[in-house]
RNA sequence: GUCCGCGUAGCUCAGUGGAUAGAGCAGUAGCCUUCUAAGCUAUUGGUCGCAAGUUCGAUUCUUGCCGCGGACACCA
């Protein structure tokens, strides 16, 4: 798919080759915007063509103004200094931008014809451990990165790793099996029941080195099938998964595939076997490790020195499980950067292994509060549940104050809609580079940069467009969109596949949530300064065209994001 | 100690090898008989951590230093 701006761009470089006489490599020749809006539409710096020419960038500038021929949609061209600067003819540009989005519709911005098919692996939550805001990032996250990379074209199998065996998981069952398996059991909220077994679990193991063995003891017997901790297991195993799934489903996060660390515990085991055999790892103090001095990656531990396993026991699995069943050319690792240095430890002893395919650790910073980091042993994670309940019962009370009349459903719909924005937006604004100092106030802002604040602009385009909408294009006269606000969110529209192209590459959805936050201020701007219903009918008619162009890419945007808009607000 | 990330306005963050470094919040001054004020307009606020180097040109690239955060074998 090739949308207006790709074309109006290639016109531009093609225009510019052709005015030189000779060719050029179109990748070095960058087309850029100007810093005020008023210099021109788009801008090509002439830096490149001064090294092609050896004459200075002014000159060269001056010398193509008069010799570039432009067709449509470009109308003139101007040199300042060493740049060339377009301008779109107005009404061509409103013509075709209105009409491939009206006509791309939800689908507006999407590339096809990529064969690539990835596998991209987030959330990873971990069993009989609590759900708090660190792991709401990672969801959040992930869930924008899929949409992202199937919206520019690609296969995407969107899977998930929970961590449901492990050292964690046998401190629970410990725990749980000392002091209170005569307990009724609980009715609701049974994974966080778990979450706070594991939480003392961790503490008394710390205190007291007999608790630490038998909670040890209690990891070997379960790596051994004992029947009595694998019932407990199973059992509490279901109660997590329970809550896991009721938080997905909240949060509308999506997965093709589950795949669980207990299915890939034996044969990583084998595989810790086979490398031995091979001699890529060896014994050292009674472990298996992967001697990785030589890369500057100190030693890897495949395997605990009591024989039971690892994180990366599982992982070597998983790595081939994904490749071998699944058939994806690359597999993306959406996981804290925390686990930065493991994971270039774990690639290194992929490739020793002979493994070629391509894979790729997507780190982001953590979520941390402002007293400190949030950890289960402090006691002092913000659980997921905790803060949209929070944000829910503040969106409803912001809700009640505007609009008394609405009927209790509606409230309630709207009010988790609202709140579900607030946090998603919170957590996908900012780089993945940045850690999150997590503050309730901040994550619970509605005005500004914030999620909100972009359902309310549909909103009240909503409710323009619920009174009266352009009922055909071919009738619409484009020639009347001629105002400079006008020009201005046109030009912001025609971006936005290019946004979302480079948002997926760089898997970095914040430039989305920025560009978004753009066209918004742009239409907020726009609807304060100029009337549309009140306009004369032609007029308004292509303004109507126009706000729902604005509506289609906001729409469109957030659902990449994964935040609903709502009909009213 | 080694490695990774960050350091831009009071706070939270964008941004770019080149045209006057931008937003949001907070502050100040305005705007609701007119399409939703979760909004808009104006305005205050910056030696882009410090130093050197590369370059016609560095906040952006390189190196060193400083500060903050993180990782560095039986957790995941």
């Amino acid at each position: 798919m090739t949308y207006f701006l790709d074309k109006a761009k290639q016109q531009i470089r093609e225009s510019i080759a052709q005015a030189l006489g000779r060719e050029i490599d179109f990748n070095q020749l960058e087309i850029t915007r100007p810093p005020d809006s008023a210099m021109g539409d788009f801008a090509v710096p002439c830096f490149y063509l001064t090294k092609l020419t050896r004459i200075s960038p002014n000159q060269i500038a001056a010398e193509l103004k008069n010799k570039i021929k432009l067709k449509a949609p470009l109308k003139s061209v101007q040199n300042i200094g060493p740049y060339l600067n377009f301008y779109f003819d107005d009404k061509q540009l409103a013509e075709k931008v209105i009409k491939e989005v009206t006509k791309g519709g939800e689908k507006y911005g999407s590339l096809s014809g990529d064969k690539e098919k990835v596998m991209i692996e987030y959330s990873q939550p971990n069993t009989h451990k609590e759900f708090h805001v660190g792991h709401l990032r990672n969801a959040v996250l992930g869930t924008a990165l899929v949409n992202l990379y199937r919206f520019s074209g690609k296969k995407v199998i969107a899977a998930n790793y929970i961590g449901d065996i492990g050292n964690h998981v046998a401190k629970c069952l410990w725990a749980y099996d000392k002091f209170h398996k005569d307990e009724p059991e609980p009715t609701e909220h049974k994974g966080q029941y778990l979450g706070k077994l594991y939480t003392d679990a961790v503490n008394l193991c710390a205190e007291n080195e007999d608790y630490k063995k038998e909670a040890d003891v209690v990891q070997k017997k379960l790596e051994s099938g004992d029947k009595y901790f694998t019932v407990l297991w199973k059992k509490t195993r279901a109660w997590s998964l329970e809550e896991f799934d009721g938080i997905y489903k909240i949060l509308g996060v999506k997965f093709d595939k589950f795949f669980y660390e207990s299915e890939v515990e034996k044969p990583g085991k084998a595989i810790v076997a086979d490398l031995l055999e091979r001699k890529i790892a060896t014994h050292s103090q009674g472990a298996v490790i992967v001697d990785l001095e030589k890369y500057n990656l100190k030693q890897f531990l495949l395997l605990k020195s009591d024989g039971s396993s690892l994180y990366s026991t599982k992982e070597l699995a998983l790595a081939k499980l994904k490749f071998e069943k699944y058939k994806v050319d690359a597999s993306y690792v959406v996981v804290d950067a925390r686990q930065s240095f493991y994971f270039q430890q774990f690639f290194k002893t992929l490739e020793l292994i002979g493994f070629k395919k391509k894979t790729e650790h997507i780190a982001y910073e953590f979520v941390t509060l402002p007293e400190g980091a949030m950890s289960s042993r402090k006691g002092n994670v913000v659980l997921f549940e905790d803060l949209l309940k929070e944000a829910t019962d503040l969106a409803a009370s912001e809700t009640t104050k505007r609009h008394t009349d609405w009927p209790a459903k509606e409230l309630e719909i709207a009010a988790q809609k609202i709140a579900l924005a607030a946090i998603k937006f919170a957590m996908l604004k900012t780089g993945r580079n940045n850690v999150i100092t997590f503050e309730l106030k901040e994550a619970l802002a509605f005005d500004g940069f914030t999620g909100p604040y972009l359902q309310y602009t549909v909103s009240r385009i909503n409710s323009i467009l619920k009174k009266e909408t352009a009922k055909n294009l071919t009738n619409v006269n484009f020639g009347q969109l001629v105002n400079h606000k006008e020009k201005e969110l046109l030009v912001l529209l025609a971006q936005f596949s290019g946004v979302t192209k480079t948002a997926a590459l760089t898997f970095e959805p914040s430039q989305l949530a920025q560009y978004l936050f753009e066209v918004a201020k742009a239409f907020s701007s726009y609807y304060q300064e100029i009337p549309i219903l009140a306009a004369e009918p032609k007029t308004k008619e292509a303004r109507l065209a126009l706000i729902a162009t604005v509506r289609q890419i906001l729409v469109n945007g957030l659902s990449l994001l994964g935040i609903e808009t709502l009909e009213r607000m």
